[in-house]
Formats: structure tokens, sequence, C-alpha cells
DNA sequence: CTTTAAGCGAGACGGTACGTCTAGTCTTGTT
DNA sequence: AACAAGACTAGACGTACCGTCTCGCTTAAAG
């Protein structure tokens, strides 16, 4: 049995045979990709993406367990592209990083692999792993970086006790009110929305109004 | 060809031939549910929901045209479980709200399910339809309930201009948080963190720290 | 329960109630007969002759018990068309059968529902019993007509024992060698054909060559 | 597109990819020569027939395109049992294939499946030139061979013509009447008749009487 | 001139097989 | 060893027909 894992670095270690193709590694994420644009989660096939990929089924299964796995890993390449210029203040930081969010979220391959791959390890144990490792947290990153900029700038105070819990919330909130507009509710995610949204997040209801 | 939706009140509408069986419309919602929380969204098959209801492949599909549309429904008598109690204070609403949501999404069939048909949904126009009728439909009207309670003990301004906007941004701040908290990041919705995300959206990040 | 068998004077016999229509089983055995020719026996549905009958799918089975029998009793309306004229020596009544069964054997709906039948009677008792009774019989006449004439003419002795194995042997060489030529080798039944069959027919090998 | 024919000896044209099965086809004509008797033709169904093989349907659907084309290969696998010892007479040697021919025909494979694919092929081309490559003229040898023996004897003259239009009608009218006496008049072919026919056959009615 | 029992068109029903598709694995020969 | 090719087992897919049933309406003969 082998490792069944994308080809990167493995190689090196002593082992004998012909080394894994690292040019098909990266077809058949392209490929993936591609297909999930045109046909979306559940017409997606790993056969599919083989002959897209112009890789034999063999070649994909030797590397991925299933579709959960191969999506997922598809997906943590699209959730590379963000990043979070500092915009001066926080509440600029907070709607450029809720903008720069939708924007990905409105691309085919990234809102039809998002919530099925979520579905899915809803009962898959190692799935959720992976979706943490590779996806939610690089996210979560930009929410720790924007709240320390907001500390060095003494827009918020800094806190002395763990930060965890807090960043948790203000992630599941943030992200999470952006995927629901995206995706359940299906209205955009426009300038107008994230300012009103980022009222709301910073001076809450009571002032904001509701 | 046939209308493709439950037998609810269509017969009486002088049709011809044998009218169809409300006990299997019944049947095969319960069959859904119960199918849901054994198998989940993907191992959930039609054939196998028409063994468990007692009913033929044909008499489901006589109805709905698919997994997705199904489940949607199922998924629907399961939201209609919602209410939201008057608990006398616009703090104590939200927090009831977001605890009983958040319940509701522990359950395996709906977390499940409501990711799927999302998922489904991203490309599948008429599907966004049916989610957006059936459930978030039903869902929002907690939130303008819960507005109009607030207004009435003047917690909040009872504002003259279209109020849409607001109910539609807190909605999704509300059942994104939860969603996101529940499927995504993979963390309880408990009492404590249903009152620190209530201080944060009734104060606001600049009071409440963060 | 009720007979099961088409309309003809069964309604006389003291019943009560709306008698059966004969105009609709005439339109079925039409409607079947269409269906043999354009679909052939095993595109042949009940449910379609009755939409081509312009009748619902129970006045059928109200009368045939399912497909064979449908179809053997439209066969047996196309094997009424069989006569045969005295030609005036039993070499030309010969000849004169086997081009009218050849004529009869080369419309589609006769040929595809006869040796279906015969197929599907290899294991119904019943069904072999209606063939014999509806189809075979009335061609055997037609035998024991021209043996008779043949007689009369002196051509053949008028043997005293029974001549019942005599007819039957001889009607399973001309009918078996006609079908078998137009339906097994699908070569065309032509005068030729049949003079020469007749020759060795009358004749035998040993005279006739072979 | 690939083939669709069993399997014997296509993998040596430098093909890739795994072989098929030649036991795999083995399997698959015994289990549909099994389930003729066991079912007749109108019973057999083909995921069945792979049940039985110990095979996967699509195995049987990579090999033969329908029911009509299995059930004709495997009915040839039956016909290929004819053989013909030399008797010493041409009489002998009629009365031996007539009750050879009679006795494949009382298999109960044989009876429901030959008439049932001569059925199909009334309006099929390509299943006409299956069955007469496959079967038809595996039997006509039968004949050309009795015919040489016969003139090897001097029972029949050595005709210098086209034998081929003689060869053809005697097939027939041999082939023609075991199979119409056995399964259209559903009567045995027992010693007693293969003596008379031969009769007849040989010295013609106005000889034999009829 | 009403009963009344059966026939009728329509179409839903529980079943079953269809022929296709995909999942993943296995078996070739080649690189 | 990895690779391309493609056959393999297993099983779901959505459709079509089967033969039965349940409706409400029609139709003729019996009372």
């Amino acid at each position: 049995m082998q490792s069944r894992t994308p080809a990167g670095g493995r190689t090196p270690a002593g082992r004998t045979g012909r080394p894994r193709s690292a040019a098909a590694d990266a077809a058949i994420l392209a490929a993936t990709r591609e297909a999930l644009v045109e046909l979306g989660w559940s017409g997606l096939t790993l056969g599919d993406v083989a002959l897209r990929a112009g890789v034999a089924k063999t070649t994909v299964y030797r590397r991925w367990q299933g579709k959960s796995e191969l999506v997922t890993d598809a997906l943590a390449t699209l959730f590379d592209e963000l990043v979070l210029p500092d915009r001066g203040s926080l509440r600029a930081d907070i709607e450029g990083v809720v903008l720069q969010f939708a924007r990905l979220l409105e691309q085919p391959a990234t809102k039809t692999a998002l919530m099925a791959v979520v579905a899915e390890a809803t009962h898959d144990e190692a799935l959720r792993g992976r979706i943490r490792e590779k996806i939610v947290g690089r996210q979560k990153r930009l929410v720790v970086e924007g709240r320390r900029r907001a500390q060095q700038r003494g827009e918020i105070p800094d806190d002395s006790t763990d930060p965890g819990p807090q960043i948790d919330l203000i992630f599941d909130v943030i992200a999470g009110a952006v995927v629901h507009r995206t995706l359940v509710s299906c209205e955009p995610v426009d300038t107008d929305w994230a300012a009103r949204f980022t009222t709301v997040l910073l001076d809450g209801l009571a002032v904001a109004g509701g």
C-alpha cells in the first residue's frame, strides 16, 4: 500500500522504481477545478477528471482516496489567492476581507465545491480534519492579522486574556455571514452590503438599528 | 405531463383517474428523513427511500424530480419545528433563536442535508428557488417577529425606512454564524457562545472587544 | 371475476349492467395488427395498443389475459384470409396454397407475430391450445379439402385407412417448408420455388433428383 | 467504442489494457443456456444471466448488444452438437438427421430460443445475418454431406448443374417439417413419423399416397 | 322511469427489468 | 515502481411496462 498523497517531495526518500510525475498532480488539480465549473460537484466524476488531465484513473486513485479529498485539495488551491492588504483602519480592513472573500465565493468552482465538501464532512471525520487544515486555517489567519493591526492602531483594546475564542467567534460571524448571503440567500455581496455589515459588526444593533 | 409535486389538494380540481395517495407523500418524506440520518446525503438513494416508505420508485419520481427536490422538502418539514417564544428582551430572544437553530443543526438529518442541497443549488436555479421558498423564507419570519417585539419594547428605534435590507442582513449574520460555527468550524454552539455572539451583535466589536 | 374473452354474443345471456362494446374489440385487434407492423412483437406493449385503439388499458385486460392471447387473436384474423380455389389439378392446388401461404407470411404483422406466439407457446400449454384452435386448425382444413379434390379427380388413391396421420404429415411438410424458407432462411417463395417444391412433394427426391 | 463480440482472439492484436476474460464468455453462454431451460425466452433477463454466470451486468453488455444476440450465440453452441454419421443409405441418413434434429428441438432451451430469435429477426436485419451465419449455415452442411454420400452410392444422379437451389429446398423441407411438427403442431417426431416423412420425401405423394 | 350492475377512460399504484453510468480495483504491457 | 489502457465487480440511476387498483362517469337492461 502506498501513501495516497500528492507527489510533493516524496521521491527523495530512498525509494526505488519510477518516481511519481509532479506534472500529473498539477494536471489533475487543474482538471478538477475545470470540471467543477462545468459540471458541479455531483456531476464531477474521477473518470472524467482523469480524462481531462490526460491521465489514467489509477494515477488519480494512487494519490487521492476519493472525490471529497481531491476536491478539497483543488479548493485549497483557490483559497490560496486570499490576501489582506493593510487599508489603514479596522473598518476598511473588515470591508476589504468581506469583499475579497465574496469575490472568491462568486467563482463557480469555489461555491459549488465548498458547500459540497462541507456536506460530505458532516459524516467523515478525516475530511473534517483535511478541511480545517487546508481551508479554514488559512482564512482564520486573516482575522488574527487584522486584529493585531487594529490593536496596534489602538482601535480595540489589547486584551491580555486568551483571544482564541473571540477570534473564532469573529471568524464565524464574518465568514458565515458572507457564505450565507452568497450561497443560501443567493444575494450579491457588494460594497453597500459590506459597509452595512461592518457597521453592525463594529457598532452593534443597539446603535446601528435593526 | 403531470405536475411532479406532492399530492396536497390537487385532486379536487375536476381531474379524472385515481387520485394520488396523500399517505404516500407523508411516508416518503418520513423515510427520507430517516434515511438522511442513517446514510447521510451521499448515501441516500431514492430506491432506498421508496423501499423504506413501502412505496414503488415510480411513486417517488412521480412527485419529485430528484434527490435534491425531495431532500429539500424533507428538510423543510424539519425547519417547520422552529418557533420563537417571547423571552422578554431582544438579547434573550436572539440567544433563544441561536440556540434553537443550533439544536436543529445538530440533528444529523439537518446538518448533512442543508449543506448538500445548498451545494446542488449553486448550479440549479430552480432548486435555489425551492430552497428560498420552503426554507429560507420560513426562517426569515423569525427575524421579522423578533424585530417587531424589540421595537414594541423600545429596545431599537421604529425606523420608518424600508426594513427589508436590514432584516436580510441580520438574518444572514445570525444564520450564517451558527451554520458556520456548527458545520464548517465544527464547534458546538453552547449557551456561552450564544451569549458572546449576542453581545457582539448587539454592542459591536468596538465595545465588546475583538 | 369476468370471462376475459372478446365481446361476441355474451351479453344475451341474462346479464345485467352495461354490455361490452363490440367496437372496442375491433379497435383493439386493429390496433394490435398495426402495432405489430410498426414495432414487432417485443416492441408491442398493451398500453400502446390501448392508446392506439382509443381505449383504456383496463378495457384490453378485461378481454384478454395478456400479450400472447391478444396477438394470437389478432393473428387469427389475418389467417382468415386464406382460401383455396380449385385450380383443376393436385399440382396446381399445392402450388396455389404454397403461394398464398407465402403471401400471408410476407405481411410484417404475420411473420413477426406467428413465430413469437409459437415461441411463447413452448412454455404455455393454454396458449398452445389457443393457437391450435384458432390458427393451425384453419390451415389444416385446406389440406383436407385439397386431398378430397385430388381423390375425386383420381390423382391419388382413395385410401380407406385413417387419413389423419398422413394429413398431419403433409400439412407439416407444406407449412413447415414455407415458414422455414420465408422466416428462417429468409429467402422469397416465388413461383419457381413453389414449382420445384411441388415436384419434390409429388414425385420425391429419387425422381426429382437432390 | 469497443467491439461488442465475445473475447476470442482479439487480444493478440497489439491492444493495450486488460484483456477480456475468456472464462467470462464461457460462463455467460452456459448461464444463458441454463436460464433458457428454467425461464424460457420471455422470462430470461440479462441481469439474471449475469448473476448465474457470477459476472457483472456490464461484462455481458460489453460483449453482446442484447438478449437476441446473446441467445443466438448460446443457441449456436447447442446446434454445434449435431453430427450426421453415415448410416449406409440415403433413406437411413435422412431418418437419422430428422431424428437427431428432433431430439435437439425437444430440449427446452432449443425450442424456446429458436422461435423467439427468429421472431425477433423478422424486424432486425443484423440479427437475421447472425442467425444465418451461426445456425442455418452450420446445419446446411449436413444436407450437402448427405447428398454427396448418396451420389457416391449412386442413389441419386450426380447432377452437374448448380446444386445450391436444390440443397436449399431440401434443407427447408426437412428442417421446416421437423420444426413445424415439433413446435407448431406440437406433436412428437418418433421413428414412425420419421419413416413416413422420409418415404414422402424420397418417393413423393403420387406413390406414397396422400 | 328509476334502479343497478357492469363497462368505460383516466391515471396512480407496487413491482421488475431495462440499459447506462460511476466507483474503485485489477491486470495487461510499456516506460 | 509508476504509467496508460481498459476489463472487472458492484450497485444506483431514471425510465418503461406490467397487471392491478381506484376514481367518477356512462350506459343499457331489469324492475
